[in-house]
DNA sequence: TGCGTTTCGTCAACTGCCTTGACGAAACCA
DNA sequence: TGGTTTCGTCAAGGCAGTTGACGAAACGCA
């Protein structure tokens, strides 16, 4: 570790403080980070002339003295692009440096068997115009961030049997067609970047350490412990979709048999609640057939009940095994099991309970996010790249 | 972060190169670290000063020039001493700077329903035995550690069903009982403990991530993630023992039904052999009883054999939804697990390749350790201490 | 209105730690 | 014996955070 190291982590750890406490004059920052103010003024300039952070009003923290001068993230600069390919639509999220959004885009389409080339031209194009919008709005979009349904292996090439793609060079592809900007772009899980969205935009950072259940076709789970994704030796952590729930139940590509996702996923529910002459080749989106499943939940569909409180205890089930591992503080049901959370929460929360130690039952709360959790994941991740090491853009 | 910070962090790094290749001379750490020359002989000479590193023979590494004095970790001043409280025994472990074991004592005992106080008292005498034993070969004690059979609930007192005990506030008895030492005693638990074990004298760091099951009276497992110990959210991690495996079976004190340790456990799978008689009330302690399981199975006793492989197949399905929410490279079967592998390994091996995705098949391997690993990991992480912060040891 | 009090932010000098560049020391080779 | 190569140290320098003092800007009270 040199000196320059340490003035990279001191401005992170100075950026941090601004963000948490803004608008914060110097003296309360010297305070908060245990710098001296000289430091603080310092660290403060060389942020200010990076354009992260800037001066504000004066503001009067005790009853007497001079006031001091309010530092503020600078929401008018540094953005994130967060994109997302899933199966039945693109889209695309701006982010300022405060993580508001700033600009959102979504595109229906049918992904599924496409060639990896013609997604990401159109991705482009959604970047290329998201860019643009930022432009407009006097906003800099210093990197991007791609979200993808499927793993990545150890050589990082995506498998998405979703989306009938096998061994797809993402980086490669990615790094020709996105614009370039100043930060590389990134790729990551869906599953991960949708628990990260959450970090950042829902139940929000009371959660602790959480797992993150991503239900839509495949179900995954995005673990965050510290504030940061769990991966795994390879990236495979939190498959938990390929956790066996039912001995001797259904074959799964995958090899095993009696998968949850075979018997809780999108397409083993609305199979059981006898909604699969509606999806199956029609134009309607899941997004669509949940709705529909959530109508007829409303109006007590016997057979619809049946089959989303069966899916509920199989992920039950999963899930106390999972918690068992990790123990984690929280539970976040998202994705599909956002809207069906009435239903299936209750079924999680005794699975979770029976066989508790020491009363170590996590909280179980319901994604306020939904389906929207990855793209903002996706953007705000770029906005911790840059928190976590502001000086990335000194320049 | 300030300067100090900065060098406590460098120190760490050049101890820990000189561990992992000495004897090295001034020169090669240099290239080794990244630091100029000038910087590592600052350094080292702290190092040196502190008593945890010496300047050794010449050594010539090129064909040419003048050759460099060696530096190698000091053997014979730091050391660290492991202790361990299990239901059937104390022992106590000392470890020099280089991790060789110095000093071992093993007491048997039963340790079940005795008062805490009493427990505490025995394992100072054994640890006073142990520094003194240590001095006498001119080691320095610096820290001790303690493997404890329970876990530690939020307020950190250990609930320890195996031996009785329930909320006893270990650090004050452990605080007031040892010797006092340079560094603060630490207590954890004995799977954490043993799976470190594994990482410093068992395989090694070979395994990169992995799960190490400790198959005693209770299964815990004890989960490393980048050298470290992953503990969750409340320090429950790995509770491996009660992921439930057979539903409907066996009702078990955490609440559940069917879990893994009512199943798999050392009193099960002896129960179900047919050992029963010998341990119950006996004095023959539990390695005892494993050494005739296994006698029996070598004979090739049907009825241990079946006991052995059912379990096996339980502990295989646990161990195949843990892996797959952790995704590690490796499992360790560690315990009794370790003596009774030639007949569990192919069960767990075969639970974990059936729906293993994309090739993710954590390598499974046997304990050298078996019981030993975790008073070992006791005395390890004392070490581990030092090498993280050689800065404690400056004064 | 004026002056003391309090707090804010900045300036100049200082210290700790790593780097630079040069040099003497110690080996080998011719 | 002298040239070459490599090792470790030394003095000077630079980066980054600290110290202590001081001017600036508000408030309160006479």
């Amino acid at each position: 570790m040199r000196p320059g190291t340490m003035r990279e982590r001191n401005l992170a750890m100075l950026l941090g403080e601004v963000f948490a406490h803004e608008p914060v004059t110097r003296a309360r920052l010297a305070a908060l980070t245990g710098f001296t103010k000289t430091t603080v003024s310092n660290l403060v300039a060389v942020l200010a002339e990076a354009g992260l952070v800037r001066d504000g009003e004066l503001v009067h923290e005790g009853e007497r003295g001079r006031p001091g001068v309010a530092v503020a993230v600078n929401r008018d600069r540094a953005a994130g692009l967060g994109l997302e390919v899933n199966v039945d639509y693109l889209a695309a999220c701006v982010l300022d440096l405060g993580r508001r959004v700033r600009y959102r885009h979504l595109v229906a389409a049918d992904n599924r068997d496409q060639q990896p080339e013609r997604i990401v031209t159109a991705l482009a194009r959604l970047a290329e115009q998201a860019v643009a919008s930022a432009a407009a709005q006097g906003l800099d979009v210093v990197g991007a961030s791609v979200a993808l349904p499927g793993v990545f292996d150890r050589a990082d090439a995506l498998h998405a049997p979703n989306l009938g793609w096998s061994n797809v060079p993402m980086a490669g592809l990615l790094g020709e067609g996105l614009p370039t900007l100043r930060l590389a772009a990134e790729h990551d899980n869906e599953a991960n970047l949708a628990a990260l969205g959450e970090l950042w935009f829902g139940a929000g950072r009371t959660l602790g350490d959480y797992l993150h259940v991503s239900g839509e076709i495949g179900i995954g789970a995005g673990i965050i412990v510290g504030g940061q994704v769990f991966r795994g030796a390879r990236g495979f952590a939190g498959e938990l979709g390929h956790v066996a729930v039912a001995p001797g139940g259904p074959p799964c590509p995958c090899g095993g048999r009696g998968c949850l996702e075979r018997v809780a996923g999108q397409e083993a529910i609305l199979a059981a609640a006898g909604l699969t002459g509606v999806t199956a080749g029609s134009a309607a989106g899941p997004r669509e057939s949940i709705s529909a499943l959530v109508g007829l939940l409303e109006s007590g569909d016997r057979r619809a009940l049946e089959a989303v409180l069966a899916a509920g205890r199989s992920l039950g089930a999963a899930l106390a095994a999972a918690v068992k591992v990790l123990d984690p503080d929280t539970v976040v049901l998202g994705g599909i099991f956002s809207p069906l959370a009435p239903w299936v929460r209750p079924e999680v929360e005794a699975a979770l309970s029976a066989g508790a130690l020491y009363g170590a039952v996590p909280a179980v709360v319901v994604s306020p996010l939904a389906g929207d959790a990855a793209v903002l994941g996706a953007a705000g991740s770029v906005i911790e790249r840059v928190h976590a090491n502001p000086a990335l853009l000194l320049h």
